[in-house]
RNA sequence: GCCCAGGUGGUGGAAUUGGUAGACACGCAGGUCUCAGAAGCCUGUGCUUAACCGCAUGGAGGUUCGAGUCCUCUCCUGGGCACCA
């Protein structure tokens, strides 16, 4: 079973174990036991071709100790990984070389799959999944035509980055100060046609359900603030010019309404040609082509100052019938709200730069609490100069107003979020094909009569005076698979490669099985056949990632995305560990599509992941983030080769919080690996025997028994904490301890292997065979303590002489609190504290110290 | 600018949550073993001091018998967001 190395070759014994492991399928996760379940999963990765980075396994490390621990707790553990396959690399690296994005991918994968069995990490690899999988895709697919079906997908146009040189739709990692990344050619926003889910029906929801997580406070902020709910109204002003209607504005502050002495529309708002008097139109074309030309760069790191242009149009006050003017600036964004707003430069920042920089009247309806003039006051008061609502409090007086525009029809009350709906299609070859065709509206009507899964509204899109009608492939067609393609260039006018390919695109379809043949064959017979061109977008890479904790509960299920027995018993993970960079998105979206799930009857809970942990970030020998161009990226393999897995592990773990920023330090790992030669010397002699200091029975002396039991509590207590480091430095302790005994018995050594077992596997099973156990030390119990152990017979009081330490005493368990004083006043150097001076008070706590005041 | 997380020895960090500041480890120094080195083992190691005393958790105040921990102000570092009406 085991090595018969010497001295602790890892390089040896580690490989041995590792296939030991993969031949016994030790880490195999059983549907259906009646074990209690525990869900650990890892943020899977995606397989880049530079390799795992030390950052991978830092947390892959945490998770298989908590698994590990959890198996030897009695847990039927599911622990899963899998490659988040599709994404930009790939096809940027396919446009390069002519290969197939696939076979740099399995590539890749093949790499990280050696690299992470090479850390011994206990996955299940029987539930291995690839997003590029067609069999994972087609599920991928299938839950994006329950979003359509359910109404929740769209297609509108979007502006995306276009450079006009490549020909390409640029991702925004792929522009580097507003050039392409790629020779450095200008790009330009342009409108394309784009899928887009309707995540803003989830707003609500998804704000409600953070209050159910288990999750770090400053994420749930971070997707709180990216939601942005806010309350206010809508406020119709009438335009002074009856003929252009009203202008609808969003405030959060009707209660400020009497203030407005301006309106602002966003430069793209559709009234603004309406608004534009003759006189103005050339100053307002010259504005719009301007704010359109910027980029975000260019709005939010310059562009300090404010600008804009008189329309020459008014509007009029709902509440006070007040002429003012409408102005033009880009300080108002179209895409929150309605675009226009009514400015109140008294109390609000924007309002009031842009007032001072145009001469507009700012007067005040919000009284100061402290009393002061100054403007712009944003803080709370009572509302004046706004004759019915004046002495009020404010969030009084905003109810008020709005309820009275309300009864005018002048308004109502609305609820506006940051969040927008999700820009869900690239123009890319990478990515899972949308499982749509486009059809005429005939077409359309007809697959209707035969077809239950359609929305209530068809999707769809004009272009060129023709409406195209969105149909769904049938559940049954799926997957819907990459054709294969000459070139994975883009296609010159904005569509992904896919359109090029004319034999894939444009298709007879049957609306009833989802078949398709070329449209240059003949039409097949049967009235169920129609002309129809396929979607050219592909998806995102976050749709394979949105669901893949689901398909790891029964990976190979081909009828569903697992099955209601696998969603019942596992449920969601119990713990999911990952980079805080994903706060926002990846979390989002994954929730959004699980609640969309819940409400359709897939999964049984509202929420996907319980609980929640981020492991920081792992940084470079000099303190500074690694990379590639500082030259201080530290690569697993060489550190395995040079110190082997369970160091490593021990090592990463031993650095700091998980939750921290630390530096590497080589040096350090030296620190860990002595200390696991240090748990081999204990346990076998040079020669490789078992150690003649282990006895069979004997006991360790009282102190060292003590200890032992601190650390099995602790180090338990420790791992359920996700608190490694210590958990390790008391282990350190413990070894310490062993190593000054006169002799160890067997069970102490043996107690200690299996705390040792989640942290250092390959080092635990081996010293564990060596010592003569039968079966691995992954399959024996965690050891118990006896709480007994833990008490102790004296104590040790603290002594203070006016809140200063001056001395211990050692008492009995019992002793009163005047023995101690007694004691503490015979010692010599807590008499030269007190010297001689009476004790005025006492303060006693109790276990701990005693404090004398004089 | 706003929000969040942090500042503890030469270094990474620990501190039972208001009760011995610096566990454990790195580094360094001395010793032991050795022909020698490596490894191992032992001792020491916050600053100051011969020692006691004193000083010390970014800085300044405060609460308390007692503060790394709580409060106020302030400085610095890292991360995130940014004209969201």
């Amino acid at each position: 079973m085991a090595t018969n190395c010497k001295d602790y070759d890892f390089l040896q014994i580690e490989p041995h174990w590792q296939s030991f492991w993969e031949k016994t399928k030790a880490f195999k996760a059983e549907n259906g036991s009646a074990k209690p379940k525990y869900y650990v999963l890892d943020m899977f990765p995606y397989p880049s071709g530079a390799g795992l980075h030390i950052g991978h396994p830092e947390g892959y490390t945490a998770t298989d100790i908590l698994a590990r621990y959890k198996r030897a707790r009695g847990f039927n553990v599911l622990h899963p990984i899998g490659w988040d396959a599709f994404g930009l690399p790939a096809e940027q690296h396919a446009v390069k070389t002519g290969t197939h994005p696939a076979t740099n991918t399995q590539n890749n994968i093949v790499n990280f799959r050696r690299q992470i069995k090479s850390l011994g990490f206990s996955y299940d690899w029987d539930r291995e999944v690839d997003t590029t999988d067609p069999k994972y895709f087609r599920w991928t697919q299938w839950i994006f035509l329950q979003l359509f079906k359910k109404g929740l997908a769209y297609v509108d146009e979007r502006p995306v980055w276009w450079c006009p040189e490549l020909r390409t739709v640029l991702a925004n990692e792929e522009i580097v100060d507003g050039k392409s990344e790629v020779g450095g050619f200008p790009v330009e926003r342009r409108n394309l046609r784009q899928w887009v889910l309707r995540i803003t029906a989830y707003a609500e929801q998804l704000i409600d359900g953070l209050k159910d997580v288990d999750w770090p406070d400053s994420t749930k902020r971070m997707q709180e603030a990216w939601i942005g709910r806010s309350e206010g109204a809508e406020v119709l002003f009438k335009l002074e010019d009856p003929k252009f209607g009203d202008l609808k504005i969003f405030t959060t502050r009707p209660d400020t309404l009497f203030g407005a002495t301006y309106m602002v529309v966003a430069p793209e708002h559709p009234l603004v040609p309406a608004l534009t008097q003759p006189g103005q139109r050339d100053a307002v074309e010259a504005y719009r082509k301007k704010a359109a030309s910027k980029s975000d760069l260019e709005r939010t790191d310059l562009a300090k100052d404010k600008s804009g242009v008189f329309s020459g149009s008014y509007a009029i006050n709902p509440v006070n019938g007040a002429r003012i003017p409408v102005w033009i600036a880009d300080y108002v964004l179209m895409g929150y709200g309605t675009g226009a707003i009514m400015a109140v430069p008294a109390h609000d920042e924007r309002d009031w730069e842009f007032a001072q920089l145009y001469a507009l009247p700012t007067p005040r309806v919000i009284e100061s609490s402290d009393g002061s003039d100054k403007l712009p006051y944003v803080g709370d008061g009572k509302v004046i100069n706004s004759p019915g609502y004046d002495g009020l409090a404010w969030p009084e007086a905003k109810k008020k107003i709005t309820a009275d525009l309300a009864a005018k029809g002048l308004g109502k009350g609305t609820v506006n979020y940051k969040l927008r709906d999700w820009l869900f299609s690239r123009q890319r070859y990478w990515g899972e094909p949308f499982p749509i065709v486009w059809v005429t509206e005939t077409d359309y009507r007809r697959a209707a009569a035969a077809r239950k899964d359609l929305p209530e509204q068809p999707v769809t899109f004009a272009e060129n005076g023709a409406t195209h009608f969105a149909l769904p492939l049938p559940d049954t067609a799926l997957p819907l698979v990459l054709p294969e393609v000459q070139s994975y260039l883009p296609s010159g006018t904005g569509e992904s490669p896919l359109a090029n390919e004319t034999a894939w695109l444009e298709i007879w379809f049957d609306v009833t099985t989802g078949a398709a043949v070329p449209a240059s064959q003949t039409k097949p017979a049967g009235d169920a056949w129609v002309r129809a061109r396929r979607e050219t977008n592909t998806m995102p890479q976050w749709a394979g990632s949105c669901w893949y904790y689901l398909r790891f509960l029964d990976p190979q299920n081909a009828s569903a995305i697992a099955s209601p027995e696998a969603l019942k018993y596992w449920g969601v993970p119990d713990l999911y560990v990952g980079g805080a960079e994903h706060a926002v998105l990846h979390l989002l979206y994954a929730r959004f599509w699980h609640k969309v799930l819940f409400d359709l009857g897939v999964v049984p809970q509202p929420e996907p992941f319980k609980k929640l942990f981020h492991q920081g970030i792992i940084l470079g020998e000099d303190g500074v983030k690694m990379s590639k161009s500082r030259g201080n990226v530290v690569n697993p393999d060489d550190i395995i080769r040079d110190y082997g897995t369970d160091s490593l592990r021990l090592y990463l773990m031993f650095l700091g919080p998980l939750e921290a920023m630390k530096p590497w330090n080589t040096k350090g790992i030296e620190g860990v690996h002595r200390f696991l030669k240090k748990v081999w010397r204990e346990c076998l002699t040079e020669e490789g025997a078992p150690n003649p200091r282990i006895t069979a029975a004997g006991t360790l002396t009282p102190d060292t028994e003590k200890l032992l039991h601190e650390t099995i509590k602790k180090v338990g207590d420790d791992i359920e904490g996700l608190r490694f480091n210590t958990a390790i430095s008391q282990m350190m302790i413990l070894v310490n301890a062993l190593q000054k005994e006169p002799a160890v018995p067997r069970a102490a050594m043996l107690d200690l292997l299996r705390l040792l077992a989640p942290f250092a596997p390959h080092m635990a099973e081996e010293l564990w065979a060596r010592l003569g156990e039968s079966g691995p030390i992954m399959t024996a119990a965690w050891p118990v303590f006896d709480p007994a152990k833990l008490v102790t017979s004296s104590l040790t009081m603290v002594i203070q002489v006016n809140g200063k330490h001056r001395g211990d005493i050692t008492c009995d368990l019992g002793a009163s609190e005047a023995d101690m004083i007694k004691l503490a006043t015979a010692n010599p150097k807590i008499a030269l504290h007190l010297a001689g001076k009476p004790i005025k008070r006492v303060i006693h706590i109790k276990g701990r110290l005693i404090n004398l005041l004089t």
